[in-house]
DNA sequence: AACTAAATACAGACTGGCCTGTTTGTTTTA
DNA sequence: TAAAACAAACAGGCCAGTCTGTATTTAGTT
């Protein structure tokens, strides 16, 4: 039985399989380069070197450099939630408490050298309107499943359900990585984030103001 | 009576005037470059025309593009502090409650559209080791007087002398701004801020754990 | 005060290099 | 046999840094 061509999905093909592959190459090399050179420095030819890949490859799979920072913009987003699983097993949302989720975010997500990458390309969005709108897109259809993973987070720590809260926690860490990535500063951010949950920990006795 | 050279002082001489003067819109059009198109589109021609001037004279007087960029960082770091003074007077450090600091700090620093400038340069500076250093001594020799701004305030508010806290403050504006930049969230920030500061009313009366 | 020589400020052209997007050709798969 | 995957070369454009040339200012001298 021949299977229905597949470009974006499963590989079940074996074309669709190398393209797949090749697809996947390519956008972790793009994170790479972007965490190794920042977007100024980067290039669609030093991304190909970077995966071991022909430019030919690259264009073929990703015709403008646009579309392979979406790419790579995308795995980033796949890799956050794959390393949530990977933390918390299958229960998604999973039920833990602020404080280790968190620990969780910092660890395995905004800490992380590869976060920067996504800074990179957020702020490469606001010039090109394109990208951004590409960028944003991808962002709020996981932005759903984020925003229910911290809503049952907070609920689960006793906190009330707190949209300006959620953000509260999320520009904290977003302001923690930009610090990071400038002023290589880590003990200082591990200081800040026990801090904060010390704060968080109060808050669980006294809730927020109305 | 004939006064000395003063190359990079305030200026006196018709010369040293001129330079200033020069410098200052130079350094401005980056910024604004920045603002427009970010890190990636900028370059020295387009700084030049947007300054009104030839590129011999930018080129005379930034010799290399991260000098531009310095001197760029640098102007912003004096418009920060040109703000604070602008807004509470010759008593510096100003003796305000950490809420009206706060307020400040987003209307005037982190959440106007020039933040993003220092965003981008502090993004760039990842990648070039030369900018980087330079960029961050400027922001060193700045952050002395801001960290004793910091502490004045948490302490006219009756909060621990705390540098982690300082920091929790300064990432969660940091974050902020990034958010504002990507997603032009506006008024969703306004809320943010409106909860942080709630919840710091009550740290007022509830100081943080040991 | 007048004059000169050096230093500084400014102007514009040039070059070597790199990048993006395209195109043409070859191999593998369906 | 057609389509997809891959490979490599090409063309147009822009940029950073340099260089040569001109005008303005300053310092030194008498």
């Amino acid at each position: 039985m021949s299977k229905p061509p597949e470009p974006h999905g499963a590989a079940s093909s074996r074309q669709a399989q190398r393209s797949a592959d090749m697809r996947r190459r390519l956008c972790q090399a793009a994170i790479d380069v972007l965490c190794d050179v920042g977007y100024e420095r980067l290039s669609t030819p030093l991304i190909a070197a970077r995966a071991g890949v022909s430019r030919g490859a690259q264009t073929h799979h990703f015709p403008a450099k646009a579309d392979l920072m979406v790419g790579a913009f995308r795995h980033l987003l796949q890799s956050w939630e794959e390393a949530r699983v990977a933390t918390f097993g299958t229960t998604d949302p999973p039920r833990v408490t602020l404080e280790t989720y968190l620990r969780f975010a910092w660890r395995e997500i905004f800490g992380k050298p590869s976060y920067v990458a996504a800074l990179e390309l957020m702020m490469a969005a606001r010039a090109d309107e394109r990208l951004g709108g590409q960028l944003r897109e991808a962002l709020d259809e996981w932005a759903v499943r984020r925003g229910a993973v911290w809503r049952e987070v907070l609920r689960f720590s006793g906190l009330r359900d707190d949209d300006a809260f959620q953000h509260i926690n999320m520009s904290l860490l977003r302001g923690m990585a930009v610090h990071r990535g400038f002023n290589h500063a880590e003990s200082e951010n591990e200081a800040v984030l026990d801090e904060w949950i010390a704060l968080v920990r109060h808050m669980g006795v006294v809730p927020p103001a109305p």
